[in-house]
DNA sequence: TTAATTCATAGTATTTTACTAGGAGATCTC
DNA sequence: GAGATCTCCTAGTAAAATACTATGAATTAA
């Protein structure tokens, strides 16, 4: 059970454009650089933080984006939801073969694994990004 | 982020154990069958469980397992520990080169990261077999 | 002695992850 | 209006991890 690099980059970026992007927006190019990261990989998970209306992008040159919303209104649950970074412990649809059909203890596991899930997302749910980039995490 | 089958079998495996080996031991077989796993895969994660001492074999025909402690003593930490399902959400070690020598949000990261850890640690230490098994999860 | 079982290791197919490549379209600056 | 700097978009792909499968030896109850 980890967490991937698509939900730790994006906010390891989102970070960096709370940090820096109070004046001007910020390229990915400066993201990439500052977070290594690889540019093209940012792109990508920039155009779904974008669809998820987290930022805002400007084309063109000295463009960049900036976030949409101010920091404390960013949860980091909004985040890995928007580059498709699961906090799912057990996906009933895909695995109705396995796992789900059997008598004994499907219901205790699934009990189990629902309150998992609840678990780790209440955690994300807590968190927003002003409190991360102010180091207010307690 | 999701759990892998090793995890979830391994606690479902127990599960079934917890429920049926009091008078006999339970054989792989009878596992396999009623949790739809394979037995091979089941196979290799009692070998772990059992050098872990969460279980005890009997060779032999009419042989099996049976648990080592009363699943009132076994953590789900325990089961996963011993199936090497690791609850880690970044390893420092293995990552040396990318999202740890980055100046601005390392420690910041780092220190959701780790909370992440224990958060969802904490969540698995608390949760015995027994609980389990008498849907005790409140 | 045979059937049922654990024990042990090696191999492999599938899936997921983490990128890379290449270009099109927009906008600022000169 | 040309060039540089950006975002936007789609495909492809290498590497790693996962989830098994296969095979056979060792052990023991009946």
């Amino acid at each position: 059970m980890k967490l991937t690099t698509k939900g730790r980059y994006a906010v390891m970026a989102m970070a960096d454009l709370a940090s820096f992007s109070k004046e001007r927006p910020v390229s990915l190019t400066e993201i990439s650089l500052r977070q290594n990261i690889s540019l093209s990989y940012l792109e990508q998970l920039f155009i779904k933080l974008k669809q998820k209306k987290l930022v805002k992008s400007l084309r063109g040159s000295q463009g960049g984006y900036v976030l949409e919303k101010p920091a404390s209104q960013i949860k980091l649950s909004n985040i890995f939801f928007a580059v498709d970074e699961e906090i799912k412990t057990l996906n009933c649809k895909k695995e109705s073969k396995k796992g789900c059909n059997n008598k004994m203890n499907k219901c205790n596991a699934h009990v189990l694994w629902d309150k998992l899930d609840q678990h780790i997302n209440g955690f994300f749910e807590k968190i927003h990004l002003e409190d991360l980039v102010n180091q207010r995490l307690k």
